[in-house]
DNA sequence: GAGCGAAATGAATAGAAATTCATTCTTATG
DNA sequence: CATAAGAATGAATTTCTATTCATTTCGCTC
């Protein structure tokens, strides 16, 4: 085996483990042997555990970013951009269930330190949003006294939220394109000036 | 001292330090500390770390709920009640700080035997929203094809996330009210029929 | 298939912190 | 003010687990 595929295994055991646990209650042992490896070959791949967590915000949160992005490029109207990013957002919720529950967490946990380099990527994700309320502020089809940092966060956190319902419970009551459609219905209800 | 003083003081310095390191990161000498006491005293009033952090919930979560429905229920138009819901939500946010860094972190920790407890409570609150807007959906003020078990999450997860923005930043480019007008309005006009 | 460096192993170590408990202090009572 | 029951203390103990490292296994080359 690689050597890189070993990296790469080490970190997907270690975004089960702490997804399922938390970071702090998962233990190295757990990892490695999710990952079927032994305790000390961790070592030999990362620092410490903090790091095992770090490098996985550093891979992963850059991919979902650059992701996003991209689906957003092929489109114009910033109320098609809304939905888009909803439905991409919950997707990938789905799809990366046990990196999303790592997500949901560690995103919340303030221990200082980390905190800092979380926030930086997490911005940069939530502020797409703005981008795109922003956009559609000055082409006249959102009511312009609305404040984008607001609605930003307002937006996220709907969507967060319905992450939370599908991945603390099991519950799928909801599939993703309803949700996705009935978010980004309410919002853009909400948000766009009478025509 | 009156025992109870004691017991309370044990409390409120528990919020204090596991809203500032969260859960894992607390020493309990540093609940010791911050309450005064020595650290063999906690143990005369809670069984273990863990047993501070549940009597938390279950003594400080229940208030909340109580508070919020006292308020609620001086209110008759469901489109009041959402706007009330959102004002006072974001008032104990600032108001308890320290407990709401607790909640903002803990509930999102899947630790399996406490998650059953927490989401119990938790939904109890949540459903206050979805209780709202079946109300005014009945009474034909709201869009009735929209799912309250959707908008109450979306709704939730707005103000949480406001919440989240003031607690692990310090941001307070908002105000309260300014908040709490700005997100209900987008979901009053998000989710009421046309007039 | 012998020999070598790299990779992997997992038992042993070390450190941190939760919890205990023998001792000391407080308070209430006669 | 003597005394006993209840509270409080904090140093000592115990537990738990991240990390280390001496040893073994693997993969390659000649």
């Amino acid at each position: 085996m690689k050597k890189a595929d070993k990296h790469q295994k080490i970190l997907v055991a270690a975004t089960k483990v702490f997804g399922s646990k938390g970071f702090f209650s998962a233990r190295i042992s757990d990892i490695a042997k999710e990952a079927k490896v032994a305790d000390g070959t961790i070592y030999l791949y990362f620092h410490n555990k903090y790091d095992i967590l770090l490098t996985l915000f550093e891979e992963e949160i850059a991919k979902l970013i650059v992701d996003i992005k991209a689906a957003l490029a092929q489109e114009e109207d910033p109320r098609r951009k809304l939905y888009i990013f909803a439905l991409h957002h919950l997707k990938l919720v789905i799809e990366k269930k046990e990196l999303a529950e790592v997500l949901q967490m560690e995103l919340r946990q303030s221990s200082d330190s980390v905190k800092e380099y979380r926030i930086t990527k997490f911005v940069d994700y939530v502020n797409i949003i703005s981008g795109i309320i922003h956009q559609g502020q000055k082409s006249g089809i959102f009511r312009p006294e609305l404040k984008p940092g607001i609605i930003k966060r307002a937006f996220f956190g709907a969507l967060d939220e319905m992450s939370r319902l599908w991945i603390l419970n099991s519950d799928h009551s909801y599939t993703v394109d309803d949700t996705a459609d009935e978010i980004s219905s309410i919002f853009l209800n909400g948000i766009s000036l009478p025509t």
